[in-house]
DNA sequence: AGGGCTTCCCGA
DNA sequence: CGGGAAGCCCTC
C-alpha cells in the first residue's frame, strides 16, 4: 500500500503530493486525512495523508511512513473537500488550508508532547471489607483512617485535596492506589435555574421562520441593537439539538463576547465547546477533542471555528456578520461567511447572518431576495433606543474645549450624581498620534514604515502601531535640540488623563489594546465595570461591540469623524456601523439613554444617519455612491500587492503585472493602478497595489493563478493576491 | 522551508 | 586558483 502525503511546509513550491510506502504494521491504521510522520530530505516532518493507493509504478525507491501522529485527530471527508475549496478560492497552498483548519497545538514540531490533561485520583487498593477490617484494628482516628473512610463512601477522591504524606503512607501500605484520568480543561455546567426570556412577536416570527426551514437558505436577521438576537439564536440552537443535530455560532471576538458565551453555557452547559485564539494550546486541544469525539453539540467561536469538524450540522449562525474579523488578512485570505455557505450546503441546513448594521453586500442580497430578510425593529425588554445629539467641535474649540464639549462634561457630571455609568469611545489608542517640533518641523517617524509614531505616555515611548518599532522620547527635539516638541492628535491615554483633571471624582477604566494584553484582561475590565466599580468606561472600538451594561445611560463619542477620513471605499460604512453600534450601548434597560457625538463635520450625512437611527437612509445613500464609483456590491474586487525591499523592483513588477492584466482580462473589467499601497512602506518593504473591479470575468481566476505561479519563483518580489478584499 | 550543489565574481 | 556569496534545484 502507498500513501500520497502533503508535507507540512507551507510553501507553494512543495505544495504537492509525495508518495510513501505504508509498512505492514500501519496498513490497518492509516487513513485518508490522518497526520503522519515521514522522512523528507534529511529531516523528519509531519504531513497529511491525502490518498491511499494499491499500486505504484516504482520510478524510484520510496521511503516509508514512520508513524501516525494522532489516531483521533483526522480530517474528515468534508474538511478534505473544504481544503481544496480554500486553495481554489484564495490561491493558497493546500497545506496552509489544512493548517488553518486544525488548532495550532496540532502543528507542534516534535510530537513528544502529550497534550492530554490528567487528574490524579485515589481509589482503594483492597476490597471494602478488607479495609473495614483494617479500620477496626486501628486504635484511634487519624488522617489516614479518615481518608480510608471517605473512600469507602465515595469510591474516588482527588489526590491534590489530601496531604501528600498521608497519601504516601497509605500507598506504601498498599491500601490505596493512584489512578490517572483524562479531563477536559474547560468544564462548564448548564444553569439549572436558567431564566429563558419570553420571545416577543418579532423574535418569535424570526425563530419560527428559520426553524421551519429544512434546506440551506441564508437568512439575514437584521435587528437593531438590543433587539434580542441572541435569544433567537439560543432558541434556534436548542431546537436543532432537539432534532439531534449540531450548531456552529461565530462571534467576532470571544473576549468581548464573554457575556454571550456565558449565556450559551447557561443554556447548553457541557454541550458547548468554545474556540478562539486566546485559549491556551492545551485548552484548544481539549475543546477540539470534545468536538471530534462528538461529545458537544454546539461550538461557539471566532473565525477559525467555522472549520470545526462537527457532524450533522443543523444550523450555522454568524453574529455581527458585518465584522471584519471574519476575513483573515493573511494566507489563506478566506472569509468565514463563504466557508459557512459551503458547509451549510454540504449539510443542507440554514445559515443565519445577524447584525444591526449588515454590510451593504449582505443587505443588498437580502433585498434582492438572494437571502431571506428578517427584521427585529424593537428593543427586547424595557429598553428604548437612545437619543443622539451631534456637537459641533469647531465652535467648542473657540470656547477652548479641545477634547470635551461643555455638554458632554455636564452629562458626565449628571451621570455621576445619579450613580449611572457612561461609555466614552475614541477609536485611537496611545497618548498623541504625532509629535512634531514647532522650531524645525521635525516629526518622529517609523524608520521601517511610512507612518508617524504614536506617543505612549505611561511608558514614555513612541511606538509604530504597524511593525511594533519602539523608541524613547527625548526631552528636546532630537533634530534641532530646541524645546519645541508638540503633542498633536488624540489617543485614549490622553483622554483618560484629561478626564481625571476635569472630573477628578470619576472612576475611569480604560480598555484598549494596551490595557488588555494579559490573558483575561478583557473579562476583568468588563466584569468590574459591570459591578459598578467604575463610572466611566473609556476605550477604542473594542468597547462598541455587543456589550450589555444596564446602568449605562450615556455614550460619548470623541472625534466621531476620525474613521471617515481613512482612504478606503468602506470608510463610511465602517464609521456608520461603529457609531451606531457604540450608540447602542446606551439605554439597554429601563433607564433611557443618550449619545453625544462630537465632530468637526456636524453636517456630515453619515453622522446624521447615526443621529436619526436611520440605517435605511444610510444604506440608500451609500449604495448610490458605490454604484457611481463601481464598488461592491455592484462590482467585485481583487487586490494585488507587489512587495519588495527595493523600491525600483517593486514599481517595475507592478507595472509589468498591470500591463499583463490589461492585455488578458475581460474588457469590461476595470484596472486601477499601479498606485502606492495604503501603507506605502511597511516593515522596510515598498508596496504597490493594483485593484481589479469586475462583474463577470470567467478568465480572471485563471489569470490570477498564472500570475501567482510566476511569482512563486521570484524571491526579490512578493505578489499578494486578495480576492474580495475588505480594505483596499 | 532548508540543505546541498553549481556558478560566478574578485582578489592574490 | 581559491574562497565565499548567490542562485538553483530537490526533497517521495
Amino acid at each position: 500500500m502507498y500513501a500520497e502525503v502533503l508535507i507540512e511546509y507551507p510553501t507553494k513550491k512543495i505544495d504537492k503530493y509525495f508518495t510513501y510506502k505504508i509498512s505492514e504494521h500501519l496498513i490497518n491504521i492509516i487513513n485518508v486525512g490522518m497526520k503522519v510522520k515521514v522522512p523528507f530530505g534529511s529531516k523528519v516532518i509531519n504531513g497529511f495523508v491525502m490518498q491511499i493507493k494499491n499500486i505504484y509504478n516504482e520510478e524510484y525507491e520510496l521511503k516509508e511512513i514512520i508513524d501516525v501522529v494522532d489516531r483521533e485527530l483526522i480530517l474528515n471527508d468534508e474538511l478534505m473537500r473544504l481544503g481544496h475549496y480554500l486553495q481554489e478560492k484564495t490561491l493558497c497552498p493546500l497545506i496552509s488550508a489544512y493548517q488553518t483548519m486544525l488548532p495550532s497545538s496540532l502543528k507542534i514540531k516534535d510530537n513528544n508532547t502529550d497534550y492530554n490533561y490528567y487528574k490524579t485520583y485515589l481509589v482503594l487498593n483492597k476490597s471494602k471489607d478488607e479495609i473495614n477490617e483494617y479500620l477496626k484494628i486501628q486504635k484511634k482516628e487519624t488522617k489516614q483512617t479518615l481518608l480510608l473512610k471517605e473512600l469507602i463512601n465515595t469510591d474516588k477522591v482527588l489526590k491534590k485535596d489530601y496531604a501528600s504524606y498521608v497519601v504516601k503512607a497509605l500507598i506504601e501500605k498498599e491500601l490505596i492506589k493512584e489512578v490517572k484520568e483524562q479531563e477536559y480543561r474547560i468544564n462548564k455546567k448548564s444553569n439549572i435555574n436558567l431564566v429563558k426570556n419570553k420571545l416577543n412577536e418579532e423574535q418569535l416570527n424570526a425563530f419560527n421562520t428559520i426553524k421551519n426551514t429544512q434546506n440551506n437558505t441564508t437568512f439575514l436577521l437584521e435587528g437593531i441593537t438590543g433587539s434580542g438576537k441572541t435569544e433567537v439564536y439560543l432558541n434556534l440552537i436548542e431546537d436543532v439539538i432537539k432534532k439531534g443535530k449540531t450548531a456552529i455560532m461565530l462571534v467576532p471576538e470571544i473576549s468581548l463576547t464573554m457575556q454571550v458565551v456565558d449565556r450559551f453555557y447557561e443554556w447548553f452547559g457541557e454541550n458547548v465547546a468554545i474556540f478562539h485564539s486566546a485559549l491556551s494550546s492545551g485548552e484548544k486541544y481539549d475543546e477540539y477533542l470534545k468536538i471530534i469525539r462528538g461529545e458537544v453539540k454546539v461550538v461557539v467561536g471566532t473565525r477559525s471555528a467555522i472549520f470545526t469538524p462537527l457532524k450533522n450540522i443543523g444550523i450555522i449562525i454568524i453574529d455581527e456578520e458585518h465584522s471584519d474579523t471574519y476575513k483573515q488578512d493573511n494566507m489563506p485570505r478566506y472569509n468565514a461567511i463563504d466557508i459557512a455557505k459551503v458547509r451549510c450546503e454540504y449539510h443542507n441546513c440554514p445559515l443565519v447572518l445577524g447584525s444591526a448594521t449588515p454590510t451593504l453586500e449582505t443587505r443588498a442580497r437580502a433585498i434582492k431576495g438572494v437571502y431571506k430578510h428578517l427584521h427585529l425593529t424593537k428593543r427586547a425588554g424595557e429598553g428604548t433606543l437612545p437619543t443622539v445629539k451631534i456637537i459641533d467641535m469647531v465652535s467648542e474649540i473657540k470656547k477652548g474645549n479641545f477634547i470635551f464639549s461643555d455638554e458632554l462634561i455636564e452629562n458626565l457630571n449628571n451621570i455621576l450624581n445619579n450613580h449611572m455609568q457612561a461609555i466614552i469611545l475614541l477609536n485611537r489608542r496611545g497618548y498623541s498620534t504625532t509629535i512634531n517640533c514647532s522650531n524645525c518641523g521635525f516629526t518622529y517617524k517609523c524608520p521601517n514604515c511610512d507612518i508617524t509614531l504614536t506617543y505612549h505616555k505611561s511608558t514614555n515611548n513612541l511606538r509604530c502601531h504597524y511593525c511594533g518599532y519602539t523608541t524613547f522620547k527625548e526631552e528636546k527635539c532630537p533634530n534641532c535640540g530646541e524645546d519645541g516638541l508638540n503633542y498633536l492628535g488624540l489617543g485614549t491615554e490622553k483622554v483618560e488623563a484629561e478626564l481625571k483633571k476635569i472630573i477628578p471624582d470619576a472612576r475611569v477604566i480604560r480598555m484598549d489594546q494596551d490595557t488588555t494584553t494579559k490573558k483575561g484582561a478583557h473579562e476583568r475590565i468588563i466584569e468590574s465595570f459591570k459591578n459598578h466599580e467604575y463610572d466611566i468606561l473609556l476605550g477604542t472600538q473594542m468597547i462598541s461591540k455587543g456589550l450589555d451594561f444596564p446602568f449605562v445611560t450615556l455614550v460619548g463619542i470623541i472625534n466621531a469623524d476620525n474613521s471617515l477620513n481613512i482612504p478606503d471605499f468602506r470608510s463610511n460604512e465602517k464609521t456608520f456601523s461603529l457609531l451606531y453600534q457604540a450608540s447602542g450601548r446606551a439605554g439597554r434597560s429601563s433607564y433611557p439613554g443618550s449619545v453625544i457625538l462630537q465632530t468637526y463635520n456636524p453636517d456630515n450625512y453619515v453622522l446624521n444617519c447615526v443621529k436619526n437611527n436611520d440605517f435605511n437612509s444610510f444604506y440608500n445613500y451609500e449604495m448610490n455612491i458605490r454604484k457611481i464609483l463601481k464598488y461592491p456590491p455592484y462590482y467585485y474586487l481583487v487586490s494585488l500587492k507587489i512587495v519588495s525591499s527595493d523600491y525600483k523592483t517593486s514599481l517595475e513588477h507592478a507595472t509589468k503585472i498591470c500591463n499583463y492584466l490589461k492585455n488578458n482580462i475581460a474588457e469590461e473589467s476595470i484596472i486601477l493602478g499601479p498606485t502606492t499601497a495604503n501603507l506605502f512602506k511597511l516593515n522596510n518593504n515598498y508596496r504597490f497595489q493594483i485593484v481589479i473591479k469586475y462583474r463577470f470575468d470567467n478568465k480572471l481566476m485563471h489569470i490570477l493563478k498564472e500570475l501567482d505561479n510566476i511569482y512563486l519563483n521570484e524571491n526579490k518580489v512578493n505578489l499578494e493576491i486578495d480576492i474580495d478584499p475588505l480594505h483596499i
